[in-house]
DNA sequence: CGCGGGATCTAGTCGTTGACAAGTTCGCGG
DNA sequence: CCGCGAACTTGTCAACGACTAGATCCCGCG
């Protein structure tokens, strides 16, 4: 069903974002080439544009569909802190759309369908820290968490914290980090 | 000095860098082409390739040069928390280098000059640690500390701490939030 | 049944880029 | 003054993004 039709694809769409995906994944967004996705799926060097317009409004799917995926994981954590690791466990099961998220360079910042998913992610994220958030500052401690599990997300997907972690699991050591930062007591 | 000699540029090695520099923070990594560069310094198409022998090549030296900056700026913090601040200043005041750093696809890792500057910099964020981590974990510290400097850094650059931030300092903002994570009494 | 229209894909082309090769100019030491 | 290497130029090729025009297919409507 994803692969062989006579004229029609059956799927085009989802074959070259998948494609995309895989490349982006393993070589980097730099390395995405229209023409090379092209040739994966099996289609003329032409296709890929009809479905994504540009290089730029392919990316621009791929960073609308991370967002949207980011919001449905977020929304699944029950509190602060599994929101925390669920940050970075989609960054870990999902590198390509977190890659290319973080990169609003990559792609078209108003684009609607981008700007509905992020919206979506951001509310998510809202609503975790009113969970927590006891002290004064609710706004700083969105902040540090915020930046915490982006932080460690980033340096895991750049292979800078595949020494300090070791063989151990990414999320484990999240969460112990979590637990130092965020329970002095309170919580 | 800086611009037109008759026949050899002068720096031509510093002229196309800091054009790139230059590219990049404006228009990220992705917009960098040798040949603009070329045109820019004005020279023929083909003379940063001499210096740089690649793309990569030229975005591997951006990159080592980001770490030696790096480095350097950490050097001249005392203590962790000071070296955190410095972490996020030299995000935002050279954002092109910091960008290129941690997208390791972009450049050579196993460029020796790259890994000289790199291990320096590595060397002074552990040396950083060293002046706090009264607790017993030392390494979790570490990698609380990077990653929340880092994920602040991060964020900030790619313009998701905007609103958040709002017209303040940047700089000012993250100590409040190093002071609400890293204060809970001992220190 | 067939036919028309829109969506999907093909084929061809143009300007730009990265990479490479070969030649040219410059400066500097002997 | 000479030659030798570094710095730069000119020319070329394959690949890519973007665009256009045209071919093919699917689907509903008469």
């Amino acid at each position: 069903m994803t692969s062989d039709r006579a004229y029609h694809h059956g799927d085009l769409r989802r074959a070259v974002l998948t494609a995309a995906l895989d490349v982006i994944r393993t070589e980097g967004p730099a390395a995405l080439s229209l023409r090379d996705l092209a040739r994966r799926a099996g289609v003329s060097h032409a296709a890929p544009a009809h479905h994504f317009k540009d290089r730029t409004g392919l990316l621009t799917a791929v960073a609308a569909e991370g967002y949207a995926l980011f919001a449905d994981t977020l929304a699944a954590a029950p509190d602060l802190r599994e929101r925390g690791v669920a940050y970075v466990r989609f960054a870990t099961t999902h590198p390509a759309h977190f890659q290319v998220m973080f990169q609003p360079d990559l792609y078209r910042t108003d684009d609607p369908d981008l700007l509905a998913a992020k919206d979506r992610a951001t509310a998510e994220l809202r609503a975790g820290v009113a969970t927590l958030a006891p002290t004064g500052a609710p706004r700083l401690t969105g902040i540090a968490a915020w930046s915490l599990a982006h932080g460690f997300a980033t340096l895991l997907l750049s292979g800078n914290l595949t020494d300090a972690v070791g063989d151990r699991d990414a999320e484990e050591v999240f969460r112990e980090v979590g637990r130092l930062l965020f329970t002095p007591g309170r919580d």
